[in-house]
RNA sequence: GGGCCCAUAGCUCAGAGGAUAGAGCUCUUGCCUUCUAAGCAAGAUGUCGCAGGUUCGAUUCCUGCUGGGCCCGCCA
């Protein structure tokens, strides 16, 4: 691919030098794999995009640059003009095959670069508030942010995944209070139970084993701090046990409070203060939001003398970078749209180059069960736990459905759909491509066969799909690189299903026709396919890697 | 009323400034003495929401409209 960049851009160059074309300034050349396969291997449209610079017509462009292209050599087999003046290109397929060298070579850490260039970054997600267990919609946006940091460290950055415990202010006095309430109703008392407390069932569980230990509070306060902050770390742990059995861990809980201990809210204010985008007005502390394109100006600390909640956000933020992140992403759920352009504007105030930072939006999911949706409401709280689907589908699956599709869209997660075994569920699908594999390999070594790939005849790979497949598995870096780049995770799931749809189909062409069995009677035959079989499970082990899913040897029927 | 997201096959969704717009489900028909049938092959379906604009070329970018979702507090 590389290879095939460097020959249009020598020829481009060349097109230059004896004037043929003007080409004051270089194109980028960009390549793509066409979807017809007839196209050619490879094709560019250099020459279309040239079209209005030289001011002549494309296909004339295009016959320029490929005169100056050397046909047949060691790397092309062929070039050819078609449709508007694309150039494509006929690999040689033994130039092709040695992408399989390069894959078995680097094994696991295929598909990394070093985009990133080592460069910090800082991924904050899930976030969620110790005040009730996390919910489905929690689940994906934690599930993406994990997935988003594997990818990001693929790609070459350093990337820290980071969860900001918001353990301040009201909340968590409302949550001491609706436990010493249900306290109060455990031990007979008549209570009027707010409406703006937790209504959770968790709340009188906690109550019960606080009340067990027989405490004695010298006051009311004392009680809903003493409860508030148990409740909160009991609700915490369990949060971090479902994210752990999701698969998800952080390396860094910052906690609101340490912000306050540090004053450096205050510090924060102060600081923006001295930029010259902080207000005093009718009682309270405003920043000048709108400076940057926020649509009004947001209070930083109210007339009663508390600081917001944006407040603590923004000296939050400014720690990020003054910890050394060279780029800050915020994973948050679609509801906090509105938040967007306020940060943004803080980061910017601060003096931050706004391209730093990065606030992706998660659309909400919506729980179905056979085509029904489960109502949100929060009467049916239990329903929409992630626990309860971690538990009805595992890690897996819940994984997968939540990476195949992209965060921007909303998302329908049919648990029926989820348990079941079929292509509706495709991340066995993916899952048994590996495990067959492994099958393979298990039944060549049970054949007595050995197989050394340090001496490969990979000129004996010569059917269509093999060709065709070794061409999908190069693809690969470039396609982590650009879901990085793209934040979109959910593009190795579709680039694994595709993988698997090749694999599957190679396969299956072995019941009927013997040049595609893998384990034949020429050894050097059987070791040629078997390479391609492992690089291709090498691949699929590095995406679902990524994904954060399970590379299984053999698939464990689930039937009853 | 304003802001953000979405609109592509009957359903759930990918895609993307370029060649004939894809996948799964569903429906029909075949394929297990062979390396796992959680599989494969073949066949069907489209006004890419509507209207303008930019472009050599738009389903893709821009504007407006329509429909759906989320948000719009000196809450967190």
């Amino acid at each position: 691919m590389i290879q095939i960049k460097s020959i249009v851009e020598a020829a481009l160059e060349d097109c230059k030098k004896d004037g043929t074309l003007k080409l004051e300034l270089l194109p980028e050349v960009l390549l793509e794999t066409p979807k017809q396969a007839d196209h050619g291997d490879l094709s560019t449209n250099v020459a279309m995009v040239l079209a209005k610079s030289e001011g002549k017509p494309p296909r004339k462009i295009a016959e320029a640059i490929v005169s100056h292209i050397k046909v047949p050599s060691d790397v092309l087999a062929a070039v050819s003009i078609a449709g508007a003046g694309f150039i494509n290109f006929k690999i040689n397929p033994g130039f092709a095959l040695n992408t399989l060298t390069e894959i078995f070579k680097q094994g696991p850490d295929f598909g990394k670069s070093k985009m990133g260039g080592g460069k910090k970054v800082q991924v904050e997600f899930v976030s969620a508030n110790p005040t009730g267990p996390l919910h489905v919609g929690h689940g994906r946006g934690a599930v993406y942010g994990d997935a988003l940091s594997r990818l990001l460290s693929a790609a070459g950055y350093k990337v820290t995944k980071e969860y900001y415990l918001n353990d301040a202010g009201v909340q968590m006095q409302t949550l001491g209070r609706s436990v010493l309430l249900r306290m109060k109703e455990l031990q007979g008392e008549k209570v009027e139970f707010p409406e703006n407390c937790y209504q959770g069932a968790y709340i009188k569980d906690i109550a019960a084993e606080v009340l067990a230990k027989n405490k004695n509070f010298g006051s009311e306060e004392e009680a809903i701090k003493f409860c508030g902050d148990y409740a909160g770390a009991k609700i915490h742990d369990e949060i971090v046990a479902d994210l752990k059995d999701c698969g998800v861990t952080h390396d860094v809980y910052y906690y609101e409070s340490t912000l306050h201990k540090k004053n450096l809210v205050a510090d924060a204010v102060e600081f923006l203060r001295k930029r010259g985008y902080v207000e005093d007005r009718e009682g309270a502390i405003w920043f000048l939001s709108t400076k940057f394109g926020d649509e009004k100006d947001r209070v930083l600390k109210k007339s009663d003398g508390f600081y917001t909640y944006f407040a603590a956000d923004i000296a939050y933020h400014k720690e990020k970078f003054d910890r050394g992140f060279d780029y800050v992403i915020d994973v948050w759920g679609a509801d906090h749209a509105g938040h967007v352009p306020r940060m943004k504007a803080a980061i910017e105030a601060m003096g931050h180059d706004p391209k730093q930072f990065d606030a992706v939006l998660i659309q909400l999911v919506n729980l179905m069960r056979g085509g029904e949706l489960i109502s949100m409401s929060t009467r049916s709280a239990q329903y929409e736990t992630l626990r309860t689907l971690l538990n009805e589908v595992g890690k897996d699956v819940c994984r997968y459905f939540f990476l195949m599709r992209s965060h921007d869209a909303q998302l329908d997660f049919d648990i029926e759909l989820a348990k079941s075994q079929t292509m509706e569920n495709p991340v066995y699908y993916i899952q048994y491509a590996h495990a067959r594999i492994a099958s393979v390999f298990a039944k060549a070594h049970a054949n007595g066969v050995s197989l050394d790939y340090n001496h490969v005849d990979l000129s004996l790979l010569t059917l269509p799909e093999e060709l065709a497949i070794t061409r999908f598995l190069g693809e690969y870096p470039a396609l982590v690189e650009e879901a990085a780049k793209e934040l979109t995770p959910h593009k190795i799931s579709f680039y694994l299903l595709e993988l698997a749809r090749r694999f599957q189909s190679y396969y299956t062409k072995g019941n009927k026709e013997p040049a595609y069995r893998f384990l034949t009677d020429d050894p050097k035959m059987t070791l040629a396919k078997c390479y391609l079989l492992k690089n291709i499970q090498i691949v699929l082990k590095n995406g679902l890697d990524l994904l954060g899913l399970s590379a299984p040897d053999r698939m464990d029927s689930q039937e009853e």
